[in-house]
RNA sequence: GGCGGUGUAGCUCAGUCGGUUAGAGCACAGGCUUCAUAAGCCUGGUGUCACUGGUUCGAGUCCAGUCACCGCUACCA
């Protein structure tokens, strides 16, 4: 038994989710916890939105809805998604909400100035008189003082790409008003990274085994790491904890306090639970196992900058045990763009496609190692062959058939042919092998291919012994033909379970079971000593197609 | 500009420590079967492993360079 605690990335509450956050962070985290909850682990699945940040403020201001209300529709929206592709998280919650998030992220900040990781440095910036308040890169405009482009922005020139400071462009002015801004002082606290790299986490993480594809990421990032500001001139977020020198106006940068949410929203559980204040502590120190699920573009935040945080408190935090970080997910030969219009709508999606192909589908091409890519013709031709040719035609031709000739009952296993029956099916139609240690190593499509292989054994058994032949020569062989396929339909449903939940339970109540087969225990290999746990006899459900084949897409 | 990734069969992709004739699924073709969802089973691959050069007894794999595509890039001077 293993504790774990498994995030996925928090979602920014300033757009919809589409099918490559899906690929990244949450379908694969939901598919591993599935697992492990049938192994009988005890895991935490943990996500909620990320709420803070200009980005969201000014979306919200342009909508002329208060923040608070644009994030909630947001944070309702994402669970919305989630819920509709069967991704089930044990706590949902929100920065800006969480009752206990306020003063955990304080505490990271206190406690990280007093281990002496805090740096306070004044420097000078752009502030708008009209708006109030001071401006970041992006929200300032002028003139690219490299090439003379007009609207450069305070980032970056979109005529030369030269990354530009902002205090230097050419007559700035702000986005939201178009008036000049005004220079003026202000102090930020930064995050002592190299500090902390020297100290310890950069020890940690040459020692710690990565994925190949998070390791080339993160080796080079070691040797230039910067200090990070961790606060901002707005009052959306975080406010620094009371009695800190010159707080007012300012709030926690939304990177700093958005990982420090995991915490805030298992303590928000717990709490809930009625489990007592410590109670969250078990998920976060001692010997629990962290996991946290991302897309790429997460890793030096999950790898480096949060571990460097949780170690830098100096309270005993777990540092991750796994980052199993994925490769970006493409649609059709061009990124999952909201701006671009360039998404698909999992609202009016799921109309038209079932959650649990779609679910299959995405497994079996997950960015896992390299970018990959979504396409409707693969969803249908993945579903036509994965999903109706080879489980549910398997489930059918067996099931109908033994409702048609067996009063829809187990038909009897005749001791003479047990070993014979035994070892055809376990050891000469194929190699059986269990999905779990492929989840277990993040393998994800390699998992649901071991799924499919298992089925395949059984349509191979089936083919071999021609119970359809037998039943006319040899009706007892026949009986116990069938009565092997059974068992081994059992063990499929458990085996599809944290992959295809909501199939796996129609699959087991097909076989006459009453409770849900999420709930099993998980079933690892079968062993011909004891691998029938069906009674003959016993009364099955009513057989139906459990995927329906689909018609290949327009175009 | 910096950093990272990708480039292998018609398509989507595997390929661990460099090691025999480079693999899987899909698609396609032929055959078998008829219990089943036009499903199942068997058989079928002459791929410049992007290009050039190098290291090596041996390179898809390691090194250098080139080309193409993609991603990330901090309010840090």
């Amino acid at each position: 038994m293993a504790r774990y605690t498994v995030t996925s990335a928090l979602p920014y509450a300033n757009g919809p989710i589409h099918f490559g956050h899906v690929a990244g962070a949450y379908l694969p985290a939901d598919i591993f916890v599935r697992t492990l909850r049938m192994k009988g682990e005890e895991v935490l699945f943990v996500c909620g939105t990320d709420e803070h940040g200009v980005a969201i403020t000014l979306r919200a201001e342009e909508q002329g809805l208060a923040y608070d209300e644009y994030v909630a529709r947001w944070r309702q929206e994402h669970l919305e998604t989630f819920r509709s592709l069967g991704i089930e998280f044990d706590v949902w919650s929100g920065t800006s909400v969480c009752p206990d998030h306020t003063a955990t992220a304080q505490g990271f900040f206190t406690e990280l100035d007093h281990g002496g990781y805090l740096i306070r440095r004044e420097s000078e910036q752009l502030y708008c008189t009209h708006d109030e308040k001071f401006l970041a890169d992006r929200y300032v405009m002028g003139t690219c003082y490299v090439c003379g482009h007009e609207q450069a922005r305070g980032d970056e020139c979109p005529s030369c790409g030269t990354w530009i400071q902002p205090l230097k462009l050419g007559s700035p002015r702000c986005k939201i008003c178009s008036n000049e801004p005004e220079r003026r002082k202000t102090t930020h606290w930064y995050l002592d990274l190299p500090k902390l790299r020297d100290e310890y986490i950069g020890e940690w993480i040459e020692d710690h085994q990565w994925k190949p594809n998070v390791s080339a990421f993160i080796k080079n990032m070691l040797a230039d790491v910067p200090e990070r500001a961790i606060t901002r001139d707005m009052d959306w977020g975080v406010p620094l904890p009371e009695g800190v020198e010159g707080r007012e106006g300012k709030v926690l940068y939304v990177w700093f306090d958005a990982p420090i949410g995991y915490i805030s929203f298992t303590k928000e559980l717990m709490a809930r639970r009625g489990e007592g204040p410590d109670a969250w502590e078990k998920w976060w120190k001692g010997d629990t196992r962290l996991v946290h699920f991302i897309g790429k573009d997460n890793i030096p935040f999950h790898c480096m900058v949060f571990p460097a945080m949780l170690y830098g408190t100096h309270q005993d935090y777990v540092l991750p045990w796994a980052v199993p970080a994925n490769e970006f997910y493409n649609l059709e030969e061009g990124k999952f763009s909201t701006s671009e219009g360039r998404t698909i709508d999992p609202k009016t999606f799921f109309e038209t496609y079932d959650r649990e192909s779609v679910r299959w589908y995405i497994t079996t091409t997950l960015p896992e190692t390299a970018d990959a890519e979504f396409s409707l013709s693969g969803l249908v031709t993945t579903h036509n062959a994965d999903l109706a040719g080879n489980i549910g035609n398997l489930v059918s031709r067996v099931l109908k058939f033994i409702a048609k000739n067996y009063d829809g009952r187990v038909p009897d296993l005749f001791e003479e042919h047990r070993a014979e029956m035994d070892a055809e099916i376990l050891e000469h139609c194929g190699l059986i092998a269990d999905p779990a240690e492929a989840v277990l190593a993040f393998q994800f499509r390699s998992a649901a291919r071991i799924v499919t292989a298992n089925a395949s054994v059984a349509n191979l058994f089936m083919q071999r012994l021609e119970p359809w032949s037998l039943r006319k020569t040899d009706p007892e062989r026949a009986a116990s033909a069938l009565n092997t396929l059974c068992q081994y339909l059992g063990w499929l449903a458990r085996w599809m379970a944290p992959f295809l939940p909501e199939k796996a339970g129609q699959l087991w109540a097909m076989l006459g079971m009453q409770d849900e087969v999420t709930g099993r225990a998980w079933p690892g290999l079968p062993q011909a000593a004891d691998w029938r746990f069906l009674e003959p006899g016993h009364r099955l459900g009513t057989p139906a197609a459990l995927f329906p084949r689909l018609e290949a897409p327009p175009e």
